[in-house]
DNA sequence: CAATAGATCATCT
DNA sequence: GATGATCTATTGC
């Protein structure tokens, strides 16, 4: 039997009742530091969307007048206003005229940085996932790149500006996870600063996304 | 399997 | 008026 066609991989790997009782909600602290550790330390935290959840597994680093790739580079603007609050809020933008793209805002307010959130490995509510990604043939495809994930988890621009320290929007740490090692890569999609190595993975992790 | 075109719109020039 | 932190279907080898 092929992974395609086995239902057993379309399974919860984690239930909600062992999510709730063995992680934390990461407090505002966590994302007042430089976007580049950050995003880092957001690699294997937990990813809450109402019953949702997933693993980090794939993260970029955006910052800020020194890094042109990042819609921050060019100061306060309606669009990157929320960029240069407080940390720990979403920050959604609509791309390609299609998609949406999840960032958590990183750095003391006033400074600019954030985090691109580009794949989650799915844990709880895998069958909802499924349904908001009828395209997905496997659960390596739910939600292995930006546009896909947020589609996963039905995250929208609406979202900007919502804390998640805390409400239905979470990140979580969740005890007892394995170690990994990170990898290192430039960033996927952008023309300037395109060899910055900012673009942060866990090492071999099936659940990252594609191209490069 | 790899390459590429098309979809489609908010944001900024 | 051009561009872009993408995904998918289709074409071609």
């Amino acid at each position: 039997m092929n992974a395609r066609s086995d239902s057993t991989q379309w399974r919860d790997r984690l239930s909600w009742a062992e999510l709730e009782d063995q992680s934390e909600i990461l407090p505002e602290s966590f994302y007042a530091r430089p976007a580049e550790e950050v995003a880092r330390a957001l690699l294997g935290k937990i990813l809450v969307h109402g019953r949702l959840a997933g693993r980090i597994v794939e993260v970029e680093a955006y910052l800020g007048a020194d890094d042109p790739a990042a819609h921050a580079s060019r100061g306060v603007t309606p669009r990157t206003r929320v960029i240069f609050g407080p940390p720990g809020r979403a920050y959604v933008f609509f791309i390609y005229g299609m998609y949406d793209c999840f960032n958590l805002i990183a750095e003391p307010e006033g400074a600019p940085g954030c985090v691109l959130i580009r794949a989650a490995e799915p844990l709880c509510g895998i069958s909802e996932m499924r349904l908001r990604r009828p395209n997905a043939r496997c659960v390596e495809e739910l939600a292995s790149g930006p546009g896909r994930l947020t589609m996963a988890f039905g995250i929208t621009r609406r979202d900007t500006g919502r804390p998640v320290t805390g409400g239905d929007l979470t990140v979580r740490s969740l005890s007892g996870g394995a170690s990994f090692e990170i990898e290192t890569t430039p960033r996927i999609g952008i023309r300037r600063s395109a060899e910055r190595p900012l673009r942060f993975l866990i090492a071999g992790n099936r659940f990252v996304s594609r191209r490069s």
